[in-house]
DNA sequence: TACCTTGTAGTCAAATTGACTATAAGAATT
DNA sequence: AATTCTTATAGTCAATTTGACTACAAGGTA
């Protein structure tokens, strides 16, 4: 095991590790992931996923929501590691590890200002992505992956869905997920029964039909159920 | 985004980045792990999870292969990623960010002989584990949680058991993943209908109770479930 | 007022579950 | 040779859950 060694060319360890996001919104029933356009180097001017390089004395963690807000201006959201992708040759001008880091969050929530790194950001839909750089596009489709995994065994919607939403909005949303149908009163029976929504005793607004109840989640059934897991099928 | 930079001081850049290995087997009824001794460095004769450096020209799947390898002499294993850990301070001299793999296999198929990197290594049962250094404990713990969460949808059990094994044998597996009991003719009944084994039409030998008979899994039938996953709540 | 559209409740047979009991098959003991 | 272990395997049964539906409610809109 290599001893500790001084002559450490620290910016270069730094460049070595990077972090990308996969931020996650719904929007219009529709799964989307948010994109940038970096203001400079080898990419510039094509669409990919934010991220940037790591800090010597940053935790990856840190960096990711550091990297975030300064891509995006997306600040307080969550974050959870996905996977570090370490290819030798999956950036071209040298060895890069990233570590791709994944959060769910919604999009009307934040006005985009693209930082100083970025000259654009967007939100794409996940069903029509441009060709993205590098790895990325594998990036991506792991992070679905995950997502539909993620959604049989943990609730899922907290940080995808309006603080007050309708039982379908919900099943939308898992439709988008599962990427299939699923039965209206079946759904609605299955869910209602876990505890974990609480009844706004309050209807939706302006549809030009029966207007549904809304719900909120229960934050602490929902953190439990988090934790401990349980089991979704449909 | 930084441009290349050839003043690269190669050695430390590798020396930023190290893989952790979390090698788990079956033996007597109890969920094992594979610990090493490093022959030489800080942690010299202390009993740590199987890892070293990731080579500069070298994918971090690799390294993680050659790394265990040279450490225990075991081959031909399937790993996977499990998580990067990158605390700024988990590691005492500099930097190191490291990735953490993670594998099922069986014990008895492995004449241990450590390699020149490591002076001794061996299996020590899950449940008397001693203290490891730097963040390996919290690396070990997450480990066990994700095994419990994984034999929730995938099956398990294919790199952990014996070519040839009994119901029961796998139901100790499972309560040993799940540390929890599960009932036998439940157990029989829901893992049967999975159609996920194949009778061997075999029977255990030289026990002194009635034998039982011998299963094996069906390869096509657990690679498609792996991939496809299911839901396996007890 | 009729007719859209979506929300919500309820039905029902089939399948699954959880908690059991009962019996079978050997080996070991008497 | 009979009895007594121990573990294997089959089966029972009520309660719950599921999947596939139907029916009706509650609005807006034509």
């Amino acid at each position: 095991m290599p001893q500790k060694n001084n002559n450490v060319f620290s910016s270069e360890i730094i460049n070595a590790l990077s972090i990308d996001c996969l931020i996650i919104g719904f929007q219009e029933s529709k799964l989307k992931i948010l994109l940038v356009q970096h203001a400079e180097g080898i990419i510039k001017n094509q669409w990919a996923l934010p991220g940037g390089w790591v800090a010597y004395n940053e935790n990856i963690d840190a960096a990711a929501y550091r990297l975030l807000n300064d891509l995006t201006g997306v600040k307080e959201i969550y974050l959870e590691q996905l996977k570090a992708f370490g290819e030798v040759n999956r950036y071209p001008s040298k060895r890069v590890i990233t570590i791709a880091y994944f959060a769910l969050t919604r999009p009307e929530n934040f006005e985009l200002h693209p930082g100083f790194t970025a000259s654009d950001a967007k939100w794409f839909s996940i069903l029509d992505i441009p060709k993205l750089p590098y790895d990325h596009d594998q990036i991506l489709d792991f992070a679905r992956q995950i997502l539909k995994r993620k959604v049989k065994y943990e609730p899922i919607g907290f940080n995808l869905l309006p603080e007050k939403f309708t039982l379908l909005q919900l099943r939308d949303l898992y439709e988008a997920i599962l990427e299939k149908k699923l039965d209206k009163p079946n759904f609605r029976r299955k869910i209602t029964k876990m505890n974990l929504l609480i009844p706004c005793n309050e209807k939706q607004q302006s549809v030009s039909h029966r207007a549904a109840n809304l719900y909120r989640f229960d934050k602490l059934v929902y953190d439990k159920l988090k934790k401990k897991g349980f089991i979704f099928e449909f």
